[in-house]
DNA sequence: GAAAAAAAATGAAGTAGTTTAAGACTTTTA
DNA sequence: TAAAAGTCTTAAACTACTTCATTTTTTTTC
């Protein structure tokens, strides 16, 4: 018997089943673990100081994790749209505050898992270990990469890796908020891009 | 029956056993998958070109893994040194061929697992997916750490952050190898350090 | 243990990216 | 729909970092 699932849930089990193959049954025990979140644009999900209680799977929207150096100048690690995993995961593992936030940039519905649901879903449903382990390889694949570009790439260099990289999310933020996840000034982005658009 | 292993099995197995619980004949198991490697100082573990066959887990002396850039300027990803992982995921996992090198900078020795054997692991004790799903969790929330702070903070920073995060490996490395790994010239990298050491 | 090779230090001139400030344009809010 | 707030552009002066060239120091090699 196959239940037709809502579409956001749909969207998850479709996730989830690019790695590891669930039973019916398996897929209703999961999606009851799950909670669903709503966040209006420029509302935030998380904020600095608190305990990570979640991480979340997005099934509409956009939003833009970041942590505030010092000088009150934001860094964006990343931006998160459909069909992506986010959260700070450093607290969420360990229960310390965590020094990011995570602000929608579009009105954004999310489904979440609280840490006592991520330890259930891993004794209830053991291949989850499965799924984290190549869902976790994967990104790291990707840090990595970026870690690296990070420090050998010049700025004009990452705008393009971006633009191509990713060209769905491009036009969906603001250029400040690019300038933030490239690690430049809004006024030297701005002089890349109308540079790069003159090219 | 508990068996006295070999110092470099013992290693690897305790570091396995600070997140899964093996018994003796999945020990034994384990270590009959794995193959034992040993480099000489200056030598290579793997260059650019070449498909990454093996993870790598370090028992012995240290390594650099890098890139080279189009003008041949190194920039390097990780040092590996006793008790660490290290390799070419990418590659390992998508079969292509690397654009890493991985040479030794000590006389060194490993223990690596071959694909074939990384995939029978899997079958043959699933708990390695959760040691596995841990692992790159734990590796994941280093890269993002690493990812921001290599567009956030400065070259000073950064080597004042390598110094107090890796107080015994910054000592076993040349301060050329050092500024491959900050992002800047050598030049620059003495420039930092004989500032850093006069304040 | 001498010669060769590589790493480190230093300095002068150049470039990538920042800072500050001000005006134009766009989006949000009441 | 007008006012306010935020975003984008441009430019001049500044700083972090690079490049190139030379000398000193350390490490490697035979």
């Amino acid at each position: 018997m196959v239940l037709k699932l809502e579409h956001s849930h749909q969207l998850i089990i479709d996730n989830v089943s690019r790695f590891i193959d669930l039973t019916e049954l398996e897929k209703q025990k999961y999606i009851s673990l799950l909670t669903e979140v709503k966040v209006k644009k420029k509302a935030f999900l998380m904020q600095a100081g608190e305990i990570a209680r979640y991480e979340y799977f997005i099934t509409k929207g956009c939003l833009k994790v970041y942590t505030l150096n010092e000088d009150g100048v934001p860094h964006i690690s990343m931006f998160a749209v459909e069909d992506y995993w986010t959260g700070d995961m450093a607290s969420f593992m360990t229960k310390e505050p965590s020094r990011y936030f995570i602000k929608a940039t579009e009105d954004s519905e999310l489904l979440g898992i609280s840490r006592a649901n991520y330890e259930l879903l891993f004794q209830e449903i053991p291949k989850f270990e499965r799924f984290y382990r190549i869902l976790y390889q994967k990104s790291l694949i990707s840090y990595i990469r970026r870690s690296n570009q990070g420090i050998s790439l010049t700025a004009e260099e990452r705008y393009i890796e971006f633009k191509t990289k990713y060209p769905n999310i491009v036009h969906r933020i603001t250029q400040k908020d690019l300038a933030g996840y490239i690690g430049i000034t809004p006024e030297f982005m701005s002089k890349i891009i109308s540079k790069v658009n003159r090219m």
